[in-house]
DNA sequence: CGAGCAGTTGAAAGAGCTCAAAACTAGTGG
DNA sequence: CCACTAGTTTTGAGCTCTTTCAACTGCTCG
């Protein structure tokens, strides 16, 4: 149930079946969400925290004209918004995209947690500093990157983090998005989405279609990107 | 010494005199960094982090081509690479943008307190949250905000942070960075930071002089940038 | 006084947006 | 099994914001 978030954590440090108990003790309860609902509303006060245990989530910020943007998108063994166990109440919406399954976690477990397995604290400190390293790889990629690179990028960074998690299929993973969606996901129009997904796919780079996201060409995709998943900290370290 | 660095903290939890003493104890040595100096550098492995004790810094990461984003800006009192301690590496420089004084805290002693002062551990855990937070609304401003209304509130968000640690002087405080500097941390080039600048300057929202800003008219300015403070977590609460 | 940054200005080009309409695709009900 | 609807994708054309390139000004410091 939460393997795919055991297999996440797993891949970053050692997790001792002491600690993976820790962490199944502390799921309070599983709950199933339906596409397009608010899970977690900004500015509410909060106590409890989600893991993604299967779907698309995001944490979507919003302009007070109504436009906004996804910062994150979450997939299958995120813990999407442990960020709330200190900050209270969060910035921003977590938004079901798609039928999702959660795993709730009471913030007094994980404060638990930070006093008996100081380890495993850092583990999920951790966790949440590569939220913001992929923050900070976003601020970039709007910053600097024009639209077909910005959106190469995205799909090399779903590739790698699917990949752990064990969702991907050969070069081709689940990205059940619409062109919409994907605009609000990288600062662009629908409109300029659509284009921009003509332009990789006639370069041979990638194929979008019913909700299916295949890699045509992996190495030209990454330089496309100029991807390096450096930022995502894929070696085991001991935190 | 390491006031500016309790004044943040205390204005988001109580700190008790016990945890201040294990801050103070953290810091194994203080050092100074010439403007321009590169103090982190983005992959290297490394075993300490640092406080702004004085000085402007930055989280900078860069594109193949040379050109790169600022992707967030520290003041003094911030921990401005606490992301370290649980990453082991960074994916970013860590750049003085100012002659700058930096306290040295081994991530040994801050594994430590993860042991011996849970409580402290949140806080800090909480400090690196809010630099994700600050990362998003940086996102959002990057995708959805015109050059305008990114600057504006960029603005405001400095005038809060050095508020709190008691560096503002009535609607003004010091910003030493060049309009080149500006620019990358807007994410625009330093002609149309230029031009923004005489734009804002001729609304009657700020003045930018010889490092200098000072806010002409607060309210106008924030409504210009939809500036919203909520992102910052100004409230204290027992984390 | 000259070198070297930082800031300023102008003109043209380009990436992405807006608006608006048309073409698909599914799912629904008769 | 077909018609109908609602949502999604696609296309076109004009427009805007920001960039690019290039030159010029002004300041500071040796």
């Amino acid at each position: 149930m939460i393997d795919k978030h055991l297999m996440k954590l797993r891949a970053r440090d050692r997790i001792s079946s002491d600690e993976e108990a820790a962490i199944r003790a502390a799921v309070a309860d599983v709950i199933k969400v339906a596409a397009r609902r608010t899970v977690v509303r900004a500015h509410d006060p909060i106590d409890f925290s989600t893991i993604l245990l299967s779907g698309f989530a995001c944490r979507r910020k919003d302009l007070k004209d109504g436009r906004g943007l996804i910062t994150e998108l979450h997939v299958a063994g995120d813990f999407t918004d442990l960020h709330s166990f200190t900050l209270k109440y969060l910035d921003h919406d977590i938004v079901a995209l798609t039928p999702c399954t959660l795993a709730v976690v009471p913030h007094i477990r994980l404060k638990e947690i930070t006093e008996q397995h100081p380890h495993l604290a850092r583990v999920y400190w951790f966790s949440t500093n590569l939220d913001a390293a992929i923050h900070r790889e976003w601020e970039l990629s709007l910053a600097r990157r024009p639209a077909a690179a910005r959106m190469a990028h995205l799909f090399c960074e779903l590739y790698i983090r699917l990949g752990i998690a064990g969702l991907t299929n050969g070069f081709s993973y689940d990205l059940p998005l619409t062109q919409e969606l994907l605009a609000e996901t990288l600062g662009l129009t629908s409109v300029h989405v659509n284009r921009t997904l003509q332009q990789l796919r006639s370069d041979g780079l990638v194929e979008f279609r019913q909700g299916r996201l295949t890699i045509t060409h992996w190495d030209a995709l990454q330089g496309a990107a100029d991807f390096d998943p450096a930022y995502l900290y894929l070696d085991r370290q001991e935190r």
